[in-house]
DNA sequence: CCTTTCAGTGAACATCTGTACACCGACAAC
DNA sequence: GTTGTCGGTGTACAGATGTTCACTGAAAGG
């Protein structure tokens, strides 16, 4: 080598450096199919690394697992964060929050095709780690609901409720969004899901909480 | 044997029958995990047939995936026609949808499973299929809806998008429905979604589309 | 009766799988 | 400068994988 840019690395980073290579051959590797379907030395191959070198940083394939979903909900309470701060601006709470969904879902597309799929058909362990998280995230979003215009008498359970159906929607435009490269179609599902947060929205300012 | 209660077979019967304990071992197999991480193996070995003779029924587990597909939307077809039966008779919307659906759930939990998983997770070709009889099943909705109170003056456009707003929360009910075994968390499952209908219908009800 | 058809068999193959083990060599600690 | 730590290597093995091929034997058809 003539001349290599990387300024000597400490034992530490350099197997963070690897670990990092192991998750993101992963994320790429998984994109279609699911961890399940995965094996150790497909990723040991990706990465450019002996297989048993694996073992090193995982025990299985099952906890790297774990390790990327932990990783994939810090992008989605990054898209709440954006969600929560065109809210506060005076952006339509809709718009604002497709635009900051839309966004994420590019930015972070590996991450959020590893939530869709793994959420119904990763090893058990992992659904339930993520069906966890997403509950933390229904309950986050549900407080914030409770700030917004129309809800000062609303139950807890009311809210909770209309905020696991906005997580629905969420999840379903994500998929939806993440399993087309027409920008054309992208536009139309965006269209869509502007018009049927909207429909939901009038039923949500009519709403009365009952006892 | 002493005494085979089967009575004789013809070759097309016994064809059939093997057919039909492939695709039930398929479902059974991959009720946790994925088509793409089941073996031809292991399924030739759950139906008590040499690996081989799986050829003599389809010709890859991709083609048996799309055999599934079919028969599994054939249950979700059966679970319209209840919602509709239901609607026609007198029974409150929301209430008579929401008990054929977790009827038909537990009645037919694995093709219900294997949509849910391979809509996302399977191979692409059976997730191409599955999404056309999605599309298939949200025209059907539309038309439907067209017929029902308050939606007279509606555009297509948005019956299509509240139709598929409907099949969203569906399925997401389903999945919910499916990865739980608690009777006590099902009903409130089943609460929650009866109360984001209603929440919703108020919506529809206010709706006027613009031209 | 004889012949054809064909679902299912069984052996063989090259390849891929997870994991065990002994080893190396550069960094870290003393 | 000696020693220990520890990512990463290479070899090895038993088992699973998809697919091939020549086969069997009973039902179907003449």
């Amino acid at each position: 080598m003539i001349e290599t840019g990387a300024e000597p690395e400490s034992r530490a980073e350099r197997k963070l450096r690897t670990r990092r290579a192991i998750l993101d051959a992963t994320l790429e590797l998984c994109s279609d199919s699911s961890l399940t379907a995965l094996s150790l030395r497909q990723v040991a191959k990706q990465v450019g690394i002996v297989p048993t070198a694996f073992y090193r940083h995982f025990d299985s394939i099952e906890s790297l697992g774990l390790a990327l979903v932990e990783e994939s909900f810090d992008s989605l309470r990054d898209l709440f964060r954006d969600v929560r701060r065109n809210a506060e601006a005076d952006k339509d709470i809709v718009d604002g929050s497709i635009d900051a969904l839309v966004d994420h879902v590019h930015r972070r597309r590996n991450h959020f095709g590893f939530i869709a799929r793994e959420r119904v058909a990763g090893p058990r362990s992992v659904r339930e780690a993520i069906q966890r998280e997403i509950e933390l995230c229904e309950r986050e979003l549900a407080t914030d609901l409770a700030r917004m215009a129309g809800t000062a008498t609303w139950t807890a359970k009311d809210l909770h409720v209309l905020s696991s159906l906005f997580v629905t929607v969420l999840v379903a435009t994500a998929e939806q969004i993440l399993s087309t490269s027409h920008p054309e179609q992208e536009r139309q599902i965006v269209a869509t899901v502007r018009t049927q947060l909207r429909m939901l929205l009038i039923g949500v300012y009519q709403w009365q909480s009952e006892g």
